[in-house]
Formats: C-alpha cells, sequence, structure tokens
DNA sequence: CGTTAGTCTGCATCCGGTTGCAAAACCGAC
DNA sequence: GTCGGTTTTGCAACCGGATGCAGACTAACG
C-alpha cells in the first residue's frame, strides 16, 4: 500500500536507480534529476523503507537495547537518554526485556533475527557473559553501566564501582562515624560485589572503625527495608550505612522512621546513583551520584563507532562518580 | 556473513523453498525433508532474517512504542508491562521517544520507515490528533490511557478520567471535608482536563463544600511541590486535596512537610495512579489506582487483533479504577 | 499393476531497494 | 565541429526469503 520507489520512478519517468540514488547521500545525481524526483516523491508522500534498503546496505539502523531492570527508576532516566540520543544519530532501538528470558543465546537469537546492528546491554546486574555472547555471534556490543575489567572482554562503559565503595567509605570514615555497615544489593550483581570490595578496602585501612556488611534480596524499596528491619531487630546498629543504590537507601529510611530512628541524628545513610528521586525533599538523600548521561553518551558514541569498526579492540570507559551532599550523613565537625 | 537460507539449502542438498517452508508453519513440507533442513539448519545455527521475510509478507512483527513520558516513574512499569506483553506474542517494540520530537507527521514518517505492524501510543498527555496521524496512514494505532470519547476514531484503552474524578471527589465528600481542591496535572493535558470535569461535577452536588482547582505546571515532583507551597503561602488552604498523578502528591506532601503541616491531621491528600512508590511507608498515599496491567494487556490485544483486520471500527475500552486506601486521608468517622 | 488423487518439491518471480558497470550525456578546449 | 574526460543515467543482478505453479512423487484404490 504505501509509496514505493517504483512509484517514484514512474511518476518521474526516471529509472529507479535514479530514485535510490538522490535518497542516498554521496551518490552521485544531477540538480535537475534531484529535482524532478524529489517534487515527484513529495506529492506522492514516499518515505525509503529502511528495512529494504537493509538488505543490500547491510546496516538497519536498528540498535538492541536490552535490560533486565525495569523497576529501579533510575532506569527511566537511562531509557529517556539512550532513546534519545539514538535518535539524535538516526539510530533506532529495539528494546528488548529480559526479565522474563534470561537465557543469552536466545536473547541473541531473537535480536539478530532483527539484524540489529549492534547492541547495548543496560544492566549492572548481568554477567560479562551475557555481553560476550552477543561479540561471540558477530554482533557490536557495548555493556553499559558493566563490570570494568583491565582485560575487557567487550566495551564497557560505566563507572568503577570499587571507587565508588572506596568514596563512600572515605566520606563515612571523614565524619567520623566510628561504626559503619555496607547494606549491598544482590549479592551474586557483579556491582555489589565491586563496590563491596572498595568499601571493604577502604575500611580496613580505619581498624578503629568497626565494619559490617549484610545484602539485599534485590536493588528495591522492599528489600531495602526489610533488610533494614532485620538489621534493627538484631540490634547494634551502626552508625551508617552505605547503601548499594538510591531506592535501597529509601526503603532503608522508611524502616528506620517506623523505627523511630532520625536520620541524620540517629544514624547515617549515603545511597548510590543519585537518581532524580534523591533530591526529592522528602528524603534529600546524600548519595554517591553516577554521571549517567554521560556514560549513556559513551555508549552511544562507541556503538556508532563500531558500526564502522566491527573488530575494534574492546575498551573500558570509565567516568568518575561524585559525592552528592544532601541531608542524611552527619555534618562534618 | 550470518548464515542464510541458501546456505542451509546447500547444506541440507535442497532447494531454498524447501528450507523456507520448514519455517514457516503451514506449509507443506514432508517429515523427511523437515528434518533434513531442521538438522542441517542448526548444525549452522540458522535463524531466519525477519526483515527480509517481512518484504514478501509484509509483516514485521514490529510495534512502534511511543511516548512522551519518561520522567513519571508509572512509566517504567508502563514500559515494563508492554514490552513483556509484546514479548509473549512474539512481536518487537521499536522505541520511540517524543520528547524531543513532538511532531505527528515526522514520527509517523519515522516509523513508517521501518515498516511497523502497528503502533501504540502510550500518553495520557497526547492530544488525540497524534494517534489520528497514525490511522490516516494507514498504520493500526491504539491509545493507550487516551482519552475516551462516544465516538472514538481511533482505539482508545484506558480509564475514564473523569469517573476518576468523580470518585476522588465522592471519597473526599465521605470522610467529611468541607473544603477541598484539585491540584491538576498541566492544563493542556486532555486526561486532566477530564478528571477536572469529573471532579467538578462531583463536588456540584455539594454545594455546602468550598472546592477551589489550581493546575500544576507538568505532572511532576517539581511541579507539585512547587504549586502547594505557592497554595500555602496564599493561605487559606482546602482541608485535602485530589492530585491529579501520585508525583504530583509526593511533591506536594513534601512541601507540606516542610510547612510543618501534617498529613492526614492537618490536611488531606489523595493521589491518582497508584504507582509502585504509593505504597512505600515513606508515603503510604491514598489514591485512586489506574488497573495498568489491565490496560496494557487490553492494549496488546487490540493491536494484536488488528494485524488481522486493520479496518476494525475504532474501539474504546475502558476499565474502572479503583480507590486505593493509605494513609493520607482523614479516617472515616 | 495401472489409475487417480493428494502431497511434496523445485523453479522462477517477486518484495523494495542498492550498486557495479557500461553506455549516454555533458563540458570545455582545440 | 570534434575530441577527450567527467558526470550522469539506466540496465541488470543481487540482498534474504516467500509463494504460485507445474511437475514429481506417494499412497490408495479398483
Amino acid at each position: 500500500m504505501p509509496v514505493t520507489l517504483k512509484d517514484v520512478a514512474n511518476r518521474a519517468g526516471v529509472s529507479t536507480s535514479a530514485v535510490s540514488r538522490t535518497f542516498t547521500d554521496g551518490a552521485s545525481v544531477s540538480e535537475k534529476m534531484r529535482i524532478k524526483v524529489e517534487t515527484a516523491a513529495s506529492e506522492l508522500g514516499y518515505a525509503p523503507n529502511a528495512l529494504a534498503s537493509s538488505l543490500t546496505t547491510g546496516r538497519t539502523k536498528l540498535i538492541g537495547l536490552v535490560s533486565n531492570n525495569f523497576h529501579n527508576p533510575i532506569f527511566l532516566e537511562v531509557f529517556d537518554l539512550f532513546t534519545r540520543k539514538l535518535q539524535d544519530r538516526g539510530l533506532r532501538p529495539l528494546l528488548m526485556n529480559l526479565s522474563g528470558e534470561p537465557d543469552a543465546v536466545t536473547a541473541v537469537r531473537r535480536l539478530q533475527q532483527y539484524s540489529v546492528d549492534g547492541v547495548i546491554v543496560a544492566s549492572s546486574t548481568l554477567s560479562p557473559e551475557f555481553s560476550k555472547a552477543f561479540r561471540d555471534a558477530g554482533v557490536p556490543v557495548v555493556n553499559s553501566f558493566g563490570r570494568f575489567s583491565t582485560e575487557p572482554e567487550v566495551h564497557v562503559v560505566g563507572v568503577d564501582n570499587s571507587e565508588c565503595g572506596r568514596m563512600a567509605g572515605r566520606e563515612l570514615v571523614r565524619r567520623g562515624y566510628t561504626s559503619v555497615g555496607l547494606l549491598g544489593g544482590p549479592e551474586t550483581a557483579t556491582s555489589t560485589q565491586d563496590r563491596f570490595r572498595g568499601f571493604s578496602q577502604e575500611l580496613a585501612k580505619h581498624p578503629e572503625i568497626t565494619y559490617s556488611h549484610t545484602f539485599a534480596s534485590d536493588y528495591s524499596f522492599d528489600a531495602g527495608r526489610a533488610e533494614m528491619q532485620r538489621l534493627i531487630a538484631r540490634g547494634n546498629l551502626a552508625e551508617a550505612y552505605f547503601c548499594g543504590d538510591d531506592v535501597l537507601s529509601i526503603g532503608a529510611l522508611s524502616a528506620l522512621a517506623d523505627a523511630g530512628l532520625n536520620v541524620p541524628d540517629d544514624i547515617g545513610i549515603i545511597g548510590f546513583n543519585d537518581m532524580e528521586m534523591a533530591r526529592w525533599q522528602n528524603f534529600n538523600l546524600s548519595t554517591i551520584g553516577q554521571p549517567i548521561a554521560q556514560i549513556i553518551q559513551a555508549s552511544v558514541e562507541l556503538i556508532v563507532d563500531m558500526l564502522d569498526e566491527p573488530e575494534r579492540a574492546p575498551e573500558v570507559r570509565l567516568f568518575p562518580c561524585k559525592m552528592v551532599e544532601r541531608g542524611t550523613l552527619r555534618p562534618l565537625q
């Protein structure tokens, strides 16, 4: 039903090649021809079929956007930025929700069926193996928010999570807390492990500070709340906690409020991510911010570069996170 | 580079048609042939190219998912459900973020270039004209969370927003408030207008109750907070407010807390949407819930039906919203 | 065992575009 | 006007796969 190349060619009284060429830039077309074709095209309302052309060019301009995290509000920001940045470059995101089917092989298959030009895996909890499955299938892939490695097998863009952990540790030390805890995300997530490691390293430098750790079952409000409730019930709370994520912190905050504990007077909380919500005055959460806009910008640039240079050696681009001071830690003395 | 039909045909020593047929169900293939082809295919790791086949079948199984709302947390739930439901039916969502380019014509063009089989417009703020642009272009379209009309020009799935407004009104009346206010979303959004109308209708039945209304600039935390701050500064607050959205309510809540006002003792708040966050104990927000899972399920079913029956007469499917009682309204006496 | 009806299979063409190649048109210089 | 060199143009083949059609094959029946 839609207008095709041939329709335009007939109308303009020229060959289909001529029409095709006026729509591919860099092709040799005379000014006269271009005008003839363009008027015919606009009279007919013609727009080239991207999928058909992909058959010969090998480019669909489709980018698979894969994620398994559709509950953490930070991901709304992530999707917003990714879709816009991709659109700006004339690419279209093909969304894949992995909550249902976390099987790498079928995921790769599915996206390959649509001949995506590249894939962005946006997740801090998926294992690196997952991204590797795409690379092995010959699909350019960037792992955003993924785990940093000195010998990366796929492109990784994100923050140095263990450095973030150290930063959180330093901040709590600086504030003079004498007992601190880590309330991490799911223990299996690589991001949790890394932040945990960094945090521990930093605390190990201060043997005078009591240090404990515990993991929530999930990066979610409920998990944060439940875990903090457990800690409260068990008694001997630390003076401050580093929570592996802002929603986790917010869950913890709710448990503390229920227990009649005041933040930051009775207990300090520092979160992670600096999601939009963290600055809401109801929470006013001190947290460690990831530069998500930069991460996403870099991810898109990387995937775009890989379209022309698929064999490019895997690269790691890490951005510094930064401490965002608000109201859930005791003031510096 | 990827394996093609021809490769499989060569390997199996059969014609390409045979291979094609074993991969299209309903086609006539003998058992022997099927086995021969399937082994060859799996040895080679062949998966049919969905885009190439779309050329002849006219089906891409691509569904455009269009939205302009990437800030309201409810949309994370919406995207999650849409992507899953679509995936379950073998469809792939092609995401389009309209924050950048709210121009209907180019949006239609862009999606047509990818020959999407259908489009779901998920927005309560886009004008109905927007969805109509797709219909006019011959693309099946469903407007989810859209405006209800007795003579729909496109399929609409959602709630009856004016009935929701009435429900909120009834609830506040029932609780014995003698002065109430509406703190709506952006005045231009159809959803705001409808909820406003319903709410006003209900209040009109009770002339003894003082009633006022005001609109926030946006369905966002900041807008809700700012608007409530304005109301507080102006003096003579109503005893309870119906906020056009949960984040708006949460913004309002933060302004009230700052002003030292207690909810629900000093003032009542009822929100709208029942997003995940509403039940977080920090907020414990009484609200009117939209059955988003049902809405999305119905939207997907509708779009699937339209694939086979594109000329199907526009239909409206409305689901009842329901009052979710939590802690931000005074108890019934 | 010969027929006949029904089932499979391969050929060829087409879907909407792209592109290498060679012929045609153009251009300026002589 | 002719010539040589550039552009521009159309032809035809191809991208990966679907499908109508006719011939080949199979099975059932008399």
